[in-house]
DNA sequence: TGTACATCAGTGAACGCGCGTTCACTGATGTAC
DNA sequence: TGTACATCAGTGAACGCGCGTTCACTGATGTAC
């Protein structure tokens, strides 16, 4: 959608041939997203409503569906957008790093910072799945896009190197997890050394 | 509650002193929980709805208030329930071993059937808190004790053993949640080797 | 530049559904005399 | 053993709340001539 103008210079504002209507369209859509995210923070995502969003905006429900064609298609732009968010995350991560290891420790340290600060955006995606609720086909894809940082070139058969990748991300998922959803709670320890330990000695055990 | 009678012997029944009235409460309480289980488990914990449940028992909703004082206390019962039922699980499978490292292999091995076995169970405890709902305080002393029979008595300073058991566990349940919230769907790779591998190789790197 | 028209954001009423919870009550059932 | 009474499970109506979604509509706004 982004064009380049005739110079080739890239435009200050992200869509610059659409018209006002799209541009409020746009500010819309985003101010709906926005408090919806607010609204899975506080609820979870079983509890995002567009009556309360819509009441919120000062709006009627009904004006939402010039935006969103249905609840589910909100939640599943905001699932796909925590996605992407993570993916894009994790990618930097990975690629500001030469040595494989640095890579690993690198995305791991990211990972668990980007979950802390936004547990719900985590347990969106990793979390008890939605009742009723299925992701769509290409949230498939960016998930793998999330893993593919965490697939590092040690030596082994494709099958080992995926069996390391898979425990090292199980490994973090396990501390990660825990924490956030408030089960190390009052416990006598603190997480953040716990995960550096099992990062740490994780990567060490690699060929 | 449960007394013995006069020679000692348990008898068949577990509450032989309850009248008739009682023993019918009883009933009717476990028949709610089975019906509020059907429902946690296609709808996820805050589908727990007392009319459906009255519906299916071809009753209506306020006589439920007779068995349970409101709808949180049932859920309340029914976490404490799974704390109980894991709980008991993991420390059958612990009590029957003598060598550390069996016991925490067979710990690991009951856990993860149970959760395959019962996959909301599991959530309900650890998965995404459900907003709104705090666990009672019973529920802290019930999770240590699903977490001590991890707690081996390998060499180390009591600090060094508590991180240990705790990486265990942390690990197991990276792999069992994520397998259990569906993101090991259409992987290539059996689950149950890369749990397997994982127990194996975490208990054989103990001191 | 001014005006007529088409587009479209937002309204308000309504539908049908679900929920937890309260309350005064009926009527069956167990129990004490 | 028979009867009177107290207990208490369950009813039905109601309250107030929330939800997603549809529909015919109004009226402002951008655009084409």
């Amino acid at each position: 959608m982004a064009t380049k103008n005739v110079r080739g210079i890239e435009p200050a504002v992200v869509e610059p041939v659409a018209g006002p209507r799209e541009r409020y369209r746009a500010q819309v859509r985003a101010e709906v997203q926005e408090l919806a995210w607010v609204q899975v923070t506080q609820t979870g995502a079983s509890g995002l409503s567009l009556k309360a969003i819509a009441k919120q905006m000062g709006i009627t429900a009904p004006a939402l569906y010039r935006y969103f064609a249905s609840r589910d298609e909100l939640l599943t732009e905001l699932i796909l957008s925590v996605y992407r968010e993570l993916a894009e995350l994790v990618e930097a991560a990975a690629g500001a790093r030469d040595a494989d290891r640095d890579k690993l420790i690198a995305t791991a340290t990211a990972l668990r910072d980007w979950a802390l600060a936004n547990p719900q955006r985590y347990l969106l995606i990793y979390g008890t799945p939605v009742p009723g609720y299925a992701a769509p086909p290409s949230a498939t894809e960016l998930a793998q896009r999330i893993f593919a940082p965490l697939l590092a070139s040690f030596p082994g058969t494709p099958d080992q190197v995926l069996r390391q990748s898979l425990t090292f991300w199980t490994r973090l998922h396990g501390v990660i997890s825990l924490e956030v959803a408030g089960h190390f709670r009052g416990m006598p320890f603190d997480p953040s050394e716990l995960y550096a330990d099992e990062v740490t000695s994780t990567v060490a055990g690699l060929p």
